[in-house]
DNA sequence: CTTTAGCACTCATAGACTCTGAGTGCTAAA
DNA sequence: TTTAGCACTCAGAGTCTATGAGTGCTAAAG
């Protein structure tokens, strides 16, 4: 992950800055004669130039056309972000927008996370995502089987982190409420305070606690629990400002943007890009290129895990072109998981 | 609602005709000799003309620059839309992707509704919204009040229908696990086979068959279940397809892009949107400044209300640009309407 | 060896201009 | 009432030129 990033001497170092900083500003190509007007460098154009075109050698930046300034490749980028935008603060503004937002006290985890998702779109201009916490260490506080119609019933799970599953399942109509209260009776004892992730293979292991004429609807439950813990991932991504993608002209063209929006639609995409946050423990960028998805080529995505240090039960960023203000996102998203962090850590989560 | 329509000659209403349909496809403003040739009307480029002066004289359609051919106006499309849209039927293609995804099981009501927005949207092109079921006239089935940690509790509610209602309630540490329990038995009592809009004034109402001590935390149960109920509406839109509205070049400016697809963000617009379909009983159509909203002056909004006729328990549409194929469109929306209606109630909803 | 002034060169962009043709409205005849 | 004929309009495409921002290279200066 950590590769050896090349070696530049500190002129050089400052122009490929100087390049990153204005080019993400305004949005153009920046030339040897604005550097030097914009940024104390003490040379003239010419030596600028002749550093241009060694940093254009190493692959960090790029000329669009012959007669223009340069551009950061996606390499360039990673350069600067390696080198600039570690440990960055956030502008005082910003900083007090999300300490504010998370001063206010909030019950229901979902409704928080969606909230979350909005805050960090709004502070980063970006579409901002946010993958709900794992829960894997929460504990099961009730079970319940309830008949609906037909054979037709409503599992019910709570946990003591204020999760709720609930899944259909498919019980013979033979078996009458009273033996399914018997069922969600013996559910609870077995399960009380077992891990979530642990619940279905406890009931599995318990199954001769049932009558005999009751395991077959048990087991249909646990595959129904397991099905659910599994699959429901997917659902548990929260997606704010995608319009944020359509701003001014930060994308070339119009295909572009549409790919990006809907690559967002599809959850298991978002799903893929929060997922691999979840491994480490610092801040992600991955610019452009770095992007494994095909509609992700011309995005960053900035990612970080939220929980306790070195224990991440979810994560959250933001998606942008990679003409993006790296410092002051990266910034915001370290930032705003912290907070979260905190606040479910808080709530007991 | 219905407004007697300006009255068009047959020879008039064929030119109109033929210029919306034209000009749907092309993209292009439609003159008077094309009309000639693509479509039979028996009479010179000339007349065409005289009658097209006519028509943009009432205002059904107008020219973008005075050597170009002509376009409609919102009020162009609303007269198509009245003379020539209403009960088409889809093309066979259609028709038959819709049935066969209906007959597929399905059980999950929020998975069936995403994935009926999905269908929608792949049939029409456009965006596409659900609605969820209001389902007022599901029955109670299962309450349970669990403590999850401290003073907070979880209120789980369980509707014959399947849908799972939860909201996290503030209970004082001082009730214990046994009696919290004698609250979920006198909750089941009191609202069994109770429908869902009455449970809470139906605990009100029993509220002394609590014991005094418990009362506080009833109370508090029950505002719980009625904010639930009446706030939880906006996270019952499903919203698939977005990013079809940035496709091609049918809207003119990215700004309009942004505003749509900003407008479709927010969960309050979207609702806004379906709500006052559920009122009638037949596909609604807002056309470009039909529509209140700012953000949707070039949108057109086709929404229907599903559910047994004359008794609507949700809505779904599209939302396309104003130059779209609304045959087709409002075909589909029926379609799927209709078809959705059916497959809810043979689930029992 | 490094820096920089000077200069020729490139080329995207904007503006001016023309040409073309699609489409019109009007008039007068059928 | 319809339509042929015709003069007129004007957006868009094409061509051409001028402009200037920005370059790389060379050779002198530090």
């Amino acid at each position: 992950m950590e590769e050896e990033q090349t070696h530049l001497n500190s002129r050089k170092a400052a122009i490929l800055r100087a390049i990153v900083s204005h080019y993400v500003r305004s949005g153009e190509p920046v030339g040897s004669k604005t550097i030097v007007e914009r940024f104390e460098l003490g040379v003239s154009p010419a030596t600028v130039r002749n550093e241009m075109a060694a940093l254009e050698d190493a692959g960090l930046i790029f000329q669009p056309h012959t007669s223009a300034g340069r551009v950061p490749t996606d390499i360039g980028y990673r350069y600067f972000v390696d080198a600039w935008a570690r440990d960055v603060r956030l502008p005082p503004d910003d900083a007090r927008r999300i300490r504010r937002f998370f001063t206010e006290p909030r019950w229901e985890l979902e409704e928080a996370l969606r909230e979350t998702a909005a805050l960090l779109s709004r502070v980063t201009d970006h579409a901002a995502l946010v993958f709900a916490p794992a829960l894997d260490r929460s504990v099961v506080r009730h079970v319940e089987v309830v008949r609906l119609a037909g054979d037709r019933a409503m599992m019910v799970l709570v946990t003591d982190t204020g999760r709720v599953e609930n899944h259909v399942v498919t019980i013979p109509g033979h078996i009458d409420d009273v033996q399914l209260e018997q069922v969600s009776e013996i559910l609870n004892k077995l399960t009380a305070d077992v891990a979530l992730e642990k619940a279905a293979t406890t009931i599995s292991e318990g199954i001769e606690r049932f009558p005999l004429e009751l395991r077959g609807a048990v087991s249909t439950v646990v595959s129904a629990l397991s099905d659910e813990l599994s699959q429901r991932a997917t659902e548990r991504v929260f997606l704010e400002g995608a319009s944020n993608i359509v701003d001014e002209h930060k994308f070339a063209d119009l295909e572009t943007v549409r790919g990006v929006i809907g690559a967002l639609e599809h959850r298991r995409l978002v799903l893929e890009m929060l997922a691999d946050a979840l491994g480490g423990d610092m801040v992600s960028v991955r610019i452009g290129s770095e992007n494994p998805m095909e509609q992700m080529q011309f995005c960053s995505v900035i990612t970080a895990p939220y929980g306790s240090p070195g224990n991440a039960i979810g994560s959250l960023g933001v998606v942008g072109p990679t003409r993006m203000d790296y410092r002051r996102s990266i910034g915001a998203v370290h930032e705003v998981a912290a907070a979260l962090g905190r606040m479910l850590s808080e709530l007991g989560v």
